[in-house]
RNA sequence: UGAGGGUUAGUGUAGUGGUAACACGACGGGUUCUGGCCCCGUUAUCCAAGGUUCGAGUCCUUGACCCUCAGCCA
């Protein structure tokens, strides 16, 4: 019995499709593609979108292509096409035989552009780059025509085949299409179909210098493919007007291009120029710094590929700009560890704990549950002895009201093992709190005690003569404001404790043999996965994924504004 | 003040003329060998103003505010 498949909730992508389904526009097919540029890595933002058009193509009985968007040699690289693919594997999507490049139709797309000269719509400008820019207008004033607009359509494909062989150099001329200066979309002014690169591409290599600009390559490379619903972000609104004119022209095959608006998360950037610059300037330590919002990023931070996928289900598809709590993303990461994450149990700030009462060299075998949630991961054995660690924050000399953890004279459970009390603080010169010093109630083995008494809290702990030392990186957000990207210096904002190193935790022994991407819940504190990087079996690193809700520490807070 | 979009609880989405739904968050409570999980409750009259209608978040009008576009980037 697999869990129930949440239901998918509507959206206006959902109703067109549905609507064009009814009415037989695209024969009842449905062909979606996921088109990249691989000139950087994916992120959370591009996860929407990945979960959209597959999860799309998926429902409706379709196919989503995975398309790579290669038409820029200078920025794209063989290495970003492989990281790409495994991101859309992890995050568990499969293209099957659809992985297409863009280049791969450079040959059509060249005779789409002669087509289009032929036709009388489209010229060879020689206008410098500036010229162009000036003569394009302003948002307001209309464009002026370029003195080379009525070039003969001879002329033209000359002109065109001479960019095509080599004989201008960049910049000197641009293929255009002949539509309207005056457009009040400025994007209809004459727009530029091909530039001259003179630059090898990562899968051409030498073979053209000349490469089609987005907006003549994207919508015929979806006409080619037989896409039917081309989903794009809201920024490419613009742009749908020149998609369809190009496929008109050329009276190929339409697809039509639906937009959307593209994820925005509080706390954090997703623009793909900022978080160069994150790398760039080291403010993390690389594109799969745990606390990037990239998918390498999420992977190497721990969080499941199924928590991604639900939190691009539950935030929706709509056109309006809006921002998601990255309450959201922690919600769905805890909800998918919470069933699946093996407990264990972890000390991250020890306070040394003396039992006087236990016998000097006893250890005995204690059974602890590795997951209330799922009864089939079973038991597990742990080591108890007189001396072991409890987290110091869950031991205060002097006790709040609604402290319900360990204190002078008080008695608490140690999670599967024992009631105990503590009767002694020992404390260096300077006040500091060394250790304690407990008594235990042998009767209570196991946590329950035989006249039923009860205590108001649980522990965790770790045998002291059994720990195993281990690194903890606790993770926070990588900025301190809630919209980092409309600072003005978006780096002066950034938190600087967004990482915080423990090295001297202790953690239960089975966790001695953990593999690198192993996650699991520290008992009472927060899911952690073991690094798959800087971790070695000698000495293990963990990366906090997401804390536990901690309703402590709100109590603690109100306490602080209540005073 | 050119063109194209947008505006429903703190946040994100649903509602497609019949009297506002779901999720997260927040707050309160229950349960508990994780102050976790789970359970229960509270949390909006739909940007504004007019109009059409027996009835409007949904249709019309006017207005306000927000976003995108002047790369030989995508």
């Amino acid at each position: 019995m697999e869990a129930k498949e949440r239901t998918v909730p509507p959206n206006f992508i959902r109703h067109v499709i549905e609507e064009d389904l009814r009415t037989g526009k695209y024969d009842g097919r449905v062909v979606t593609r996921f088109p990249p540029e691989p000139n950087g890595y994916l992120h959370i933002g591009h996860a929407k979108s990945i979960c959209l058009n597959f999860g799309l193509a998926g429902e409706y009985g379709g196919t989503c292509h995975l398309r790579f968007d290669d038409t820029n040699p200078g920025k794209e690289n063989i290495e970003f096409v492989n990281a790409i693919q495994a991101d859309l594997r992890w995050l568990g999507f499969d293209w099957d035989r659809h992985l297409y490049f863009t280049s791969d139709y450079f040959d059509r797309l060249f005779d789409y552009a002669i087509a289009l000269i032929k036709m009388g719509k489209a010229y060879v400008d020689s206008q410098s780059p500036d010229e162009i820019r000036q003569n394009r207008g302003t948002l307001k004033e209309p464009g002026t025509d370029s003195p080379y607009r009525n070039r003969t359509a001879a002329e033209n494909l000359d002109l065109f085949e001479k960019m095509k062989t080599g004989d201008f150099g960049e910049g000197a001329c641009v293929l255009r299409a002949k539509i309207d200066m005056a457009a009040p979309n400025i994007v209809m002014r004459d727009p530029a179909l091909y530039r001259i690169r003179k630059q090898p591409h990562h899968r051409t290599e030498g073979l053209w210098c000349i490469y089609p600009m987005y907006d003549f390559a994207h919508c015929l490379s979806d006409s080619i493919e037989g896409i039917t619903h081309s989903i794009c972000t809201l920024e490419f609104e613009n742009n749908r007007e020149l998609y369809d004119w190009i496929l008109d022209a050329l009276n190929a095959y339409h697809p039509q291009q639906i937009e959307f608006a593209r994820l925005n998360l509080n706390y954090t950037v997703l623009s793909k120029r900022k978080l160069i610059t994150l790398v760039a300037k080291n403010h993390v330590s690389g594109w799969d710094d745990p606390r990037m919002p990239t998918i390498s990023g999420l992977r190497r931070r721990g969080c499941p590929p199924e928590a991604i996928r639900n939190f691009c289900e539950r935030i929706g598809v709509a056109r309006r700009d809006s921002t998601v709590d990255f309450a959201l993303l922690e919600y769905c990461i805890r909800e998918e560890l919470n069933k699946k994450a093996h407990r264990v149990m972890a000390v991250l700030n020890p306070l040394r704990v003396v039992i006087e009462n236990y016998p000097e060299d006893q250890t005995e075998t204690l059974s602890a549950v590795n997951n209330p949630e799922d009864a089939g991961m079973g038991t597990r054995e742990i080591p108890f002895s007189k001396v072991f660690y409890i987290e110091r924050e869950d031991f205060m000399e002097d006790p709040p009201k609604k402290f319900y953890r360990l204190a002078p004279g008080r008695e608490v459970r140690l999670r599967y093992a024992y009631l105990v009390t503590c009767t002694d603080v020992i404390k260096d010169g300077n006040g500091n709190i060394l250790e304690l010093r407990c008594t235990y109630d042998p009767a209570t083995r196991g946590g329950d005690a035989p006249d039923g008494r009860k205590v108001k809290s649980t522990l965790h702990w770790v045998s002291a003569r059994h720990a195993i030392d281990a690194e903890v990186r606790l993770y926070d957000a990588l900025f301190s404001v809630e919209n980092p990207g409309a600072e003005e210096d978006f780096e002066s904002v950034l938190n600087p404790k967004s990482v915080e190193v423990l090295t001297r935790c202790k953690v239960e022994p089975f966790l001695k043999t953990a593999a690198p991407g192993f996650r699991c819940q520290f008992e009472r504190l927060g899911y952690f996965c073991v690094d798959t990087r800087d971790s070695s079996p000698g000495k293990p690193v963990f990366n906090r994924i997401v804390t536990l809700r901690d309703t402590w520490s709100k109590i603690q807070k109100k306490g602080k504004n209540d005073s």
